[in-house]
DNA sequence: CGGCATCCATGCGGATACTG
DNA sequence: CAGTATCCGCATGGATGCCG
């Protein structure tokens, strides 16, 4: 339930409410990612920004963050079993982001 | 234009990512309020950011906006029905948000 | 390969003053 | 009462260069 003073959904927003962090979660739901598997699946992203992000995260305990000391260098991002809590909650917040957008489309041609 | 997003969750944050709109979502779950009763209940919230986020809000169709042609005038604003398909969502996102704040606590004791 | 350092542009939000 | 107008600081994010 809903608290009254203190609203918790601002405390998700700002775990979620980095320009790129829906698109990189979404896209360690499946497995397990390199740095640069990220920057081809989410092409407009900077290095700078895609690093900030995953950092957030993994400060968050949401991504967890795994470097082998290989030459070169493999570094591989996956979902916490934490972060994986938010998977149902992105469900509900994808279906209902869907529905909206599919509401503006209607009103944009009616 | 019709950008179709790839990940529906940025399009919820973007609704929800003011920084007091999930204050003013909350409020307004329970009954309509004035412009006034709002300035009251979110007391760190200035007028300008008050009358923007619910002009967004409005705009999204999600907050109803009622002007009685008085003097003094008087402004009403509330869920909308389409807005009331947040509350569920906001839900899940709050328990969540919980389980974050909670975990962020136990783990500062620690 | 997987970063970090630096500089820079933009936009969100705050403070203040004014108004129908 | 319920806003609008204006100015401004700061944080977010982009572009580029360098490095272990």
């Amino acid at each position: 339930m809903i608290h009254q003073r203190e609203c918790p959904i601002e405390t998700l927003i700002h775990v979620l409410a980095g320009k790129w962090k829906p698109m990189i979660l979404w896209n360690l739901i499946d497995s397990t990612k390199r740095f640069n598997d990220l920057e081809k699946l989410i092409p407009d992203v900077s290095q700078k920004m895609l690093s900030q992000h995953l950092r957030d995260l993994e400060g968050e305990g949401i991504v967890d963050r795994t470097v082998y000391p290989t030459v070169p260098p493999k570094v591989e991002y996956s979902l916490s079993e934490y972060g994986k809590t938010l998977i149902p909650v992105a469900e509900v917040m994808c279906a209902w982001g869907e529905q909206h957008n599919q509401r503006k489309y209607t009103e944009s041609v009616s």
